[in-house]
DNA sequence: AAGTTTTATTTTATAAAGTAACAAAATTCA
DNA sequence: TGAATTTTGTTACTTTATAAAATAAAACTT
């Protein structure tokens, strides 16, 4: 990997952390260009693609919006809770799901590759 | 429901269903123009969202992309199963993935109101 | 180490997806 | 019928994402 990339990586990374709620592409966009104002778009969702990649962070296919892996980065099921009151997004281990999910695309040979799960609702604090 | 609500709602699940790959907004949009050149995009995106919300079409959220549902419309689970070779996409009902879904999130008190899974590789013809 | 090739990164520009806000039309119901 | 309500159409725009060309960095070769 190019030194400069794992830079980006870092850093980017470093901005998704530091937020309680995803962020969307061009909300980190902005964040960077805070001290770096020639950053474009393509920089930042190349260097997403490489972090959802190695698992480091996580795309919400629903809602658009990135967070950083809060698990061990090699599960094979992540599965994401989003509330929708709040905004915020807890991350579980889904690999035990595999199983079932197998089962179901099994009579096709449907050879799977990577799993979405994404939960819509609404977190203890805001469901109270 | 308005009468001509219902007429679009038919008329765009016509398109879904006559297709066998699913079709972005604006490839259905481009379809409806054929016979009435006047129509905009958010005259697909309201229809889209009538149909989705009433579970006779899936939007695949990874993808950007809609499915007739060719299941049972009530499923509390729909499962979607994109080939990323031929795009054709198969669907199943999980709902007996409900359980441990529900486990997995259950310690947090969060309350689940819609479940999005889909699953992307490869379908049986193109693994092969 | 200098020059050459390869590969990655940035830039520019634009494409694709989605929506806000208001105007017009249809529907409801007193 | 006609005032109130809701639905639909229109315009214009915002947000999200990417293609392609230009540039810069790294790696290779001798």
């Amino acid at each position: 990997m190019r030194k400069r990339a794992a830079l980006r990586q870092a850093d980017i990374l470093g901005v998704l952390e530091a937020s309680d709620r995803p962020m969307t592409a061009y909300q980190i966009l902005e964040r960077l260009q805070v001290t770096e104002p020639d950053i474009a778009p393509p920089t930042v969702y190349r260097t997403l693609a490489a972090l959802t990649d190695q698992g480091r962070a996580h795309r919400l296919e629903s809602i658009k919006a990135f967070v950083p892996c809060r698990c061990s980065h090699v599960e094979s099921v992540p599965v994401l809770a989003i509330c929708e009151d709040c905004g915020s997004v807890d991350e579980h281990d889904g690999s035990d799901l595999l199983p079932k999910l197998t089962a179901l695309t099994d009579q096709n040979a449907f050879r799977a590759e990577r799993h979405i799960v994404e939960i819509h609702g609404l977190c203890g604090t805001c469901a109270t």
